[in-house]
RNA sequence: UCCUCAGUAGCUCAGUUGGUUAGAGCAUCUGACUGUUAAUCAGAGGGUCGUUGGUUCGAGUCCAACCUGAGGAGCCA
């Protein structure tokens, strides 16, 4: 007889049957109950220890953290707590969990922080929070491919390791295989990358954007959704040194059409897991509801998480061109009164953390798309608008989140692109394959870039980008 | 990288003006317990006070540097 999954046994109307289940034990009560739980759910299975006929050396061994073999009849429970329970009649000890060394994980049953379930990585999964959390990552995961699939696009893997250092996403990690105690130098005393593996300078991605790009010119409609790396040294809640990111990018499309790309699609995978992940979803909720127990009431989430979602997947978000929003800013009260740190005085000046959240969380309090941005704060792949100041780029900020999404139209004019590269000393030498894409068949396109793990935290609830990802990496920390 | 705060038992934390042998709850261990579900009851064990250096008769406590973590900022997704 084949195992049956904790989720499976909880629903199913095949009582009096029996059934062979595997898992790790959450809980022993009164050497009787076995709190059981496999991943498959959030919920637990009650095993009912038959103890005259279990081997006390077997009862000893029933130990938090063990994994257990268990085979019994499942029935309707006599306590109360759960619908159904299992009448052990075999249990097997698979793998043993010493008590005494239990005692200095965070397996042991009681509440611990989640800096304390981040030191240990490894073994936080076994929490109620984490396991909720990543079936809820895993449901997002899979909703993205389902809704770029269903809208006919077409999934690209780009290089993770990358030649080209001009897209200015920011620091990069080096690639090489140098022999970094003695490396080669050419005559005038710099290293020479002509020996390396590559034979010339390489670095790990921080966007497939332009390959995305130049495979849009062919496939028409492609997405990336991988891994990419930064060497910033940022230490916030909100980055990440290696995150997962979604890249959708549209041949004929200009800056509307992928607005509303990134609108819709930011609610299709929302509603996704209102819709697959109600029970992790509550968990997550009520969770959050105890943590604000603890907050000043001014603190509080005015709404509870799947509130929350659904207000975003029923709500059209807000589009605000940034000229625009400069004059709600100047106009605010908190500019007025000189209470933001940067007084917005001018147009032309780039939004902080404070405007963003402003105009989200208090202004228009639900999320905004903000487009039409000057072109000198942003990057040169981005279409000159006709006014000859502002490029087409848009940025989706969420409430608590900030920028879920940055993207725009490609400057696809080869003789604007390449001035603008010029201004901003960008090597066309390294793109010139990225600037054959104007030369062949040019035309409107567009795309974004949305971090995945900024979702999984607004799906969640969760604060901190690092409770989110299995094994995060951030300055400092790359255990694991 | 900058600003602020923190680091004492496995965990969460207390520790007065620098002064005797370092405190609690939970967890763990031992024992009891056949309907528990944050199980309960009785007893026991458990400490390099983040690291290094300094001040002092004496430092968990004061000073300095460093390490680590959190929140915020910048950068961004």
């Amino acid at each position: 007889m084949r195992d049956t999954k904790i989720a499976e046994l909880l629903q199913t109307e095949h009582l009096l049957q029996e059934y062979t289940v595997k898992g790790w034990v959450r809980a022993f009560r009164s050497n009787r109950f076995i709190a059981l739980n496999d991943g498959s759910t959030l919920h637990n299975l009650q095993c009912v220890v038959d103890f005259d006929n279990t081997p006390e050396e077997t009862l000893k061994r029933i130990n938090i953290g063990a994994a257990i073999a268990v085979k019994g009849e499942l029935k309707e429970s006599e306590g109360k707590g759960q619908r159904v329970e299992i009448d052990v009649k075999e249990i097997e000890i698979l793998g043993t969990a010493n008590p005494d060394e239990v005692k200095k994980t965070i397996l042991q049953p009681k509440r611990h922080s989640l800096e304390k379930l981040r030191e240990q990585a490894h073994l936080r999964v076994r929490t109620n929070t984490f396991g909720a959390i990543m079936r809820v990552r895993s449901k997002l995961s899979y909703a993205v491919h389902q809704y770029f699939n269903q809208k006919g696009f077409y999934y690209v893997n780009t290089p993770i390791i990358t030649g080209s250092d001009a897209e200015g996403a920011g620091e990069m990690f080096k690639v090489t295989n140098f022999n970094l105690e003695d490396l080669p130098k050419t005559e005038d005393g710099k290293i020479d990358f002509k020996q390396d593996f590559f034979g010339k300078e390489t670095n790990l991605t921080v966007s497939g954007q332009l390959e995305a790009e130049a495979y849009a010119m062919g496939l028409g409609q492609v997405y990336t959704f991988g891994p990419t790396f930064r060497a910033e040294n940022s230490n916030t809640s909100r980055h990440l040194a290696e995150f997962w990111m979604i890249e959708p990018e549209m041949a004929f499309c200009d800056l509307d059409g992928n607005m509303d790309l990134a609108e819709e699609f930011i609610k299709y995978i929302l509603n996704y897991v209102l819709e697959n992940c109600d029970d992790d979803l509550e968990f997550l909720e009520n969770r959050l509801i105890q943590e604000d127990k603890s907050k000043p009431e001014k603190d509080r989430a005015p709404m509870a998480l799947r509130e929350k979602l659904r207000f975003i997947t029923e709500n059209n978000f807000k589009r605000v061109s940034y000229t625009e929003a400069i004059e709600i800013l100047r106009n605010s009260k908190p500019n007025k009164k000189k209470k933001f740190d940067y007084v917005i005085e001018d147009w032309g000046a780039d939004l902080q953390s404070e405007h963003e959240r402003y105009l989200v969380e208090k202004h228009f309090k639900c999320p905004v798309i903000l487009f039409d941005y000057p072109a000198d704060i942003k990057a040169f792949y981005m279409r000159l608008n006709e006014d000859g100041k502002t490029v087409r780029a848009m940025d989706v900020l969420f409430p608590g989140i900030g920028e879920m999404v940055g993207g725009s139209q490609r400057e696809e004019r080869l003789d604007v692109l390449q001035n603008k590269m010029k201004e901003l000393d960008v090597d066309e030498k390294e793109l010139w394959w990225y600037l054959d894409t104007r030369k062949f068949g040019t035309c409107v396109h567009s795309g974004f870039g949305l971090g995945f793990e900024r979702l999984v935290l607004f799906a969640t609830g969760m604060s901190n980008i690092r409770d989110v990802i299995p094994f995060p990496r951030t300055p400092k920390n790359a255990e694991f």
